[in-house]
DNA sequence: GCGAAACGCTACGGTAGCGTAGCGTTTGAG
DNA sequence: CTCAAACGCTACGCTACCGTAGCGTTTCGC
């Protein structure tokens, strides 16, 4: 049996040093666009190094992109409005702001035909959606929703908007946009 | 001035040739994975004579990409809600079978960092949107929808959940998920 | 402070693609 | 039939990048 080694402070900066560059370059230049010599470059760690822990490129942009933990605690104030409100406003912002908004669809892309990558957009997907998901089945269970509610459909309700405005149309996604969409999924007021 | 040459049949026919195999290759291949060598190899036009037409790379790309008309008279089927099913299981249809939607998720993530591919992904966008509108505003007319209504969020809240089905979430786009999505738009019956 | 592990550096070999030059061949409009 | 335009072919030069080898240097746990 091998030993678990506790990595020492080298190694583990050099790592976390190439992995923050790797989603850097990713930002800027999108998936295919990625070259390890220009992460070398950027980071001032060696090419070799960074072969050295990671095999490849895939391995490498693999890693990168699954450090991304978009693992958030779902609201609670009280109503299911309330928590929707929250819950959605948060992910606008990500998806206004956030570095990884624009790396998402290099990885969607690429997901189309990389199964491994289809494996890593599932699970940031699956986060975006447990919060809306345990919102929802809250309201089940206070009966703010009826119990048969699919909630599959409600969470693309949900997000499917935010996500069309933000890629598809390039519209603004502002609070009366939000409000608007609650109103339409669940009922106004 | 210069006289408008009507192209000779041969011209015309090399250029269709190497833009559809471009087309197909896109799809394939995605937008950063396609080579001028390789469309030359595939369609069995020599690649001095696709330099010939196009400048560069890119602007074979475009040229391919601007191909896309996916314009289509809306349906108008008496009601507003058979307007929408119909044009919904039309985009849908789109969605799973069509090539393009492999290449779309491209295009976006270039259009983050290239603003002529912004452009033409607008057109694209511009396309799908435009039917639903037509729709929409049918309805207006006619009282189905009250005239205050904001047609881009109604936009936004009925293509929003079929994009975010196809790329994010990979779930299948059913009749009866389609059917859901008018009822909460629009409401039920 | 000692030694092994980790790192930096330079230099490769190999692949792939972009875009161009030169030249001979084919096509089709008049 | 003529002949210019369009095409095919081969061969480049150039750049960028992947991934590896060898060797000297630094770091850090013990």
């Amino acid at each position: 049996m091998p030993q678990e080694k506790t990595p020492s402070d080298r190694v583990r900066r050099s790592k976390e040093t190439v992995l923050r560059v790797t989603w850097e370059l990713l930002n800027e230049t999108g998936l295919s666009g990625l070259s390890v010599e220009e992460v070398a470059r950027r980071s001032g760690v060696a090419k070799t190094t960074i072969y050295r822990h990671w095999p490849s490129r895939t391995e490498l942009i693999l890693a990168a992109c699954s450090e991304i933990t978009t693992d958030r605690e779902p609201p609670d104030t009280g109503s299911l409005r309330g928590d929707l409100a929250a819950q959605l406003a948060h992910t606008a912002e990500l998806l206004c702001t956030a570095r990884w908004a624009s790396v998402l669809p290099s990885i969607i892309d690429a997901a189309e035909r990389d199964p491994e990558l289809a494996r890593i957009h599932g699970l940031i997907q699956q986060g975006h959606a447990a919060s809306v998901r345990v919102i929802l089945e809250r309201a089940q269970r206070t009966r703010e929703l009826p119990p048969q509610t699919d909630t599959a459909t409600l969470i693309a309700s949900l997000l499917g908007p935010l996500f069309y405005r933000r890629w598809f149309s390039r519209e603004p996604l502002d609070g009366a946009f939000l409000a608007r969409i609650i109103d339409t999924v669940i009922g106004p007021t």
